[in-house]
DNA sequence: TTCATACTTCGATCGTAACCGAAGCATCTT
DNA sequence: AAGATGCTTCGGTTACGATCGAAGTATGAA
């Protein structure tokens, strides 16, 4: 009976509320304090402490010390994709936390998933890329074409830059409020830092929500459109 | 604070350990009675009642009525995958539950994920499959080309067949002990199935090992050869 | 040096849920 | 009908861990 990994471990790690709550903060990609994450679990510093102790131990977190701040992120991309997984599969059995809030639409439009791009943005942008033929997908695999390197080129992201990393380029990723794939990995990350930089779009800081100026969607939306 | 799906519902039906070994016990992919995943679990009739229950409950696993027999199983191939999913998260961290026991050899050979092939023989099957041509392999997407159909009708898989089910025909599911990918979907699952017909192998009774006969070991290294 | 901020560790409380014995249903056998 | 088997529900105990107040440590500012 005691065969494999110890699952019931991570599972009690992600299964306690105030955890899970700063997890999922944590999913926004940006490295947070202890007491910001406090605040998002919904507990006092003492408590948080030793939960983040914990997760740190349990290996799902990374600790950066910066001054007298301590910084924490998720150890890896292999921590968010999990996490997304099993919100994927949260969603779909319908295991959501309460009826959607105020904050709900915005988070389902767009928002980041560790470091790339999800929600219907997300989903819209990997469809337009495969119909263009940028992006090959086979199953849930996914290539790019040497067209889609060119057409990348162009709104300036190298993408041989990036095959040199030992990260996966491109990775399909399920969104747990579209319930369809959007595009994650290295290819995924430059994309959104990339509307980032160009000034289309601007982290809220609340929240995991991305937030696009008027111009930056109008410009979106034309680079990845969809046939009705 | 409060967005997306509920992750903290599900990481605590995981994560408690008489939880986890019943699952754990599933993944074998047969269905069992409330008796012997008391036994998995290492509890009490009284005790497992309860924690399938909340498991059911949860949408984890499915119910079966049979005479005054109770058959639990899995409630479909995406828990399957999720929890397999989990196994490789935390094997890669390196949350073992115990020291290698005497099974664990076994175990790291062949086993059954859920319903397909794991281990170091469901490995070498995806790879043999990739090397010959049978699967195209783009990232973590496969798919089976048209001389891999005509291959594989001669071993008795028709793929036509399996295409119509709205369940993917082939994915990629990462193996735990091997760290590597192994064969999944429909296609996995009746490769294994063939092998059972076939008389080349057996399930264990008591784990998830699958033990292959003299002969047909001689057959299924035949079939799908590696190249050294 | 002194004070403030950021965080951790200690100590104690409290709540929840895991657990089992015993009793209660349901289904099959004889 | 009586008994056996498989499982669930009830009741009460117990243990673990989440929680916070208070004290302790580290870093930076004045």
């Amino acid at each position: 009976m005691k065969e494999g990994p110890d699952i019931a471990q991570i599972g009690a790690l992600i299964g306690d509320p105030a955890r899970a709550n700063m997890l999922t903060a944590l999913m926004g990609g940006k490295a947070l304090t202890a007491t910001e994450l406090a605040a998002a679990g919904g507990i006092t510093l003492q408590t948080a402490s030793t939960h983040l102790a914990k997760l740190e131990a349990g290996g799902l977190l990374a600790q950066r010390k910066q001054g007298r701040h301590r910084y924490f992120a998720l150890a890896d991309d292999g921590v968010g994709k999990l996490l997304e997984s099993i919100m994927g599969f949260a969603a779909a059995r319908g295991h959501l936390r309460h009826r959607p809030g105020p904050k709900e639409p915005a988070l389902r439009k767009a928002r980041i998933c560790y470091d790339h791009l999800a929600g219907d943005y997300g989903v819209r942008m990997l469809d337009s890329l495969v119909t263009s033929g940028a992006i090959n997908a086979v199953g849930e695999g996914l290539s790019v074409s040497s067209e889609g390197e060119s057409q990348l080129r162009c709104i300036g992201i190298d993408v041989s830059d990036l095959k040199s990393s030992r990260r996966p380029l491109c990775r399909s990723c399920l969104d747990w409020s579209e319930r369809r794939a959007h595009l994650a990995g290295s290819l995924g990350k430059a994309l959104l830092s990339s509307f980032f930089d160009k000034g289309w779009a601007r982290r809220n800081a609340e929240s995991r929500s991305v937030i696009f100026s008027p111009e930056g969607e109008r410009q979106f939306l034309q680079l990845f459109p969809v046939e009705t």
